[in-house]
DNA sequence: GACATTCGACCGACCGATCGGTAATCTCCG
DNA sequence: CGGAGATTACCGATCGGTCGGTCGAATGTC
């Protein structure tokens, strides 16, 4: 029967799968060809048969990742609403996402760094950049239409671009350190859901507390 | 004469300064001692005379750079003033040091996912855990400081320590990525001076306008 | 139905290079 | 002399990658 063999999973899957794990815990070259395919239950050699190099391994990876994030941001953007609330739904299908998937956000924070030193001209690098390319430009329109209606306050795009990464890719990939601070598991639900509520109650008030009795903006 | 002797810098130190570079570049796996030997202009060999393992080094390193954090922390922080004050100042000196210092950010961040998995009761990585707590607790009084005066909106203290080190670590840590947003490099003192008036500016006011309250805050 | 051919998936053995680290020796200097 | 700093030579292990070849499921052919 069919139902029986959906079970079944391809090895090339199961490399993605297994590499993904790795390198989001120890980069890519922290980790060795040999070890992920102890990790996927299949020789070394038997890597080379359905990626042609190590680094295109790795740009799979990480593309596969991508496109996940940038299916999630397309839906989250295509519903309705003003800009705000499709902006609030963004953060939490981002978020979301990444709790879901708890090595997306080091291996995406990783490849980072190291696309700095990795090539990059490897076909399927460069869709990755085009992925991730066009997911930032949806979003500073998304902000740049919110400051035309009045919504946003009026700020920088390109850094409020990168605040929204550091508010949310860095907080997932912290690790051992993030885990410490808080006592408990980065990925726990309830620790999400408050992580989500401080984002967005910085997004609309920020720290600093206005003298609400107007104290003369503090200056 | 003092003034050419200036110039001499320790093995030590020029390791230390050689090593910096390249494991903020590549990480810790990423580089191997032939290489640090060969950039600070010694034998490999010779490393092994000043440290004694590849973890060593790489823990005298980070423990450096915490270690500058730390006392620009202390530098800022000491100075009197309401807890606002001290804030602002604190993310002034913050974002300085990481400007001044281009390799620290993307070390610092490193070393955070890289210890996840690195032993970790080397002495020196013991101090380095130490600074790195009594830095973060000095900076959560700070705030819970604020928070008791009414100075700043009252929220979680290890959710806004997260978000404050995503809104800067993350920004000077983003290499090629964060200097294609932006046209130039992540250093140029124009962005930099851009980037803290953007992130204070973000602390002040969030994202979202209020047109609850009043109207025209933000034009 | 039976045999031959093809093909993708996979494997163990092996390659040269590089890894972190060690040992013995040499050089310089007080 | 003694000792610290540096070097050359070398070690076993592991690195990414290649090689020749096995296996079984299709496919074609009579």
């Amino acid at each position: 029967m069919r139902a029986a063999a959906i079970i079944e999973i391809g090895s090339r899957d199961k490399i993605l799968d297994a590499a993904e794990d790795l390198f989001a815990r120890r980069g890519f070259t922290g980790i060795g060809m040999r070890e992920v395919a102890d990790t996927a239950g299949l020789g070394k050699s038997s890597l080379f048969h359905h990626f042609k190099s190590k680094a295109e391994l790795y740009a799979a990876v990480v593309g596969r990742i991508l496109d996940l994030f940038d299916r999630r941001t397309t839906a989250a953007l295509a519903a309705g609403g003003d800009p705000l609330a499709r902006f609030d739904r963004w953060i939490d299908a981002l978020m979301d996402t990444f709790a879901q998937h708890p090595t997306s956000a080091r291996l995406l924070l990783r490849s980072l760094f190291e696309d700095d030193e990795l090539a990059g001209t490897s076909e399927e690098e460069q869709r990755a950049d085009q992925t991730l390319q066009r997911l930032f430009s949806r979003v500073a329109n998304l902000l740049r239409e919110g400051m035309q209606t009045g919504a946003f306050r009026v700020a920088n795009i390109p850094h409020m671009l990168q605040s929204l990464v550091g508010l949310t890719v860095y907080h997932f990939a912290s690790g051992e350190f993030g885990e410490e601070m808080f006592g408990q598991s980065l990925f726990a639900p309830a620790l999400v859901r408050k992580r989500k509520e401080e984002v967005k109650a910085l997004l609309h008030h920020g720290l600093i507390a206005h003298g609400s009795a107007r104290r003369g903006d503090n200056k």
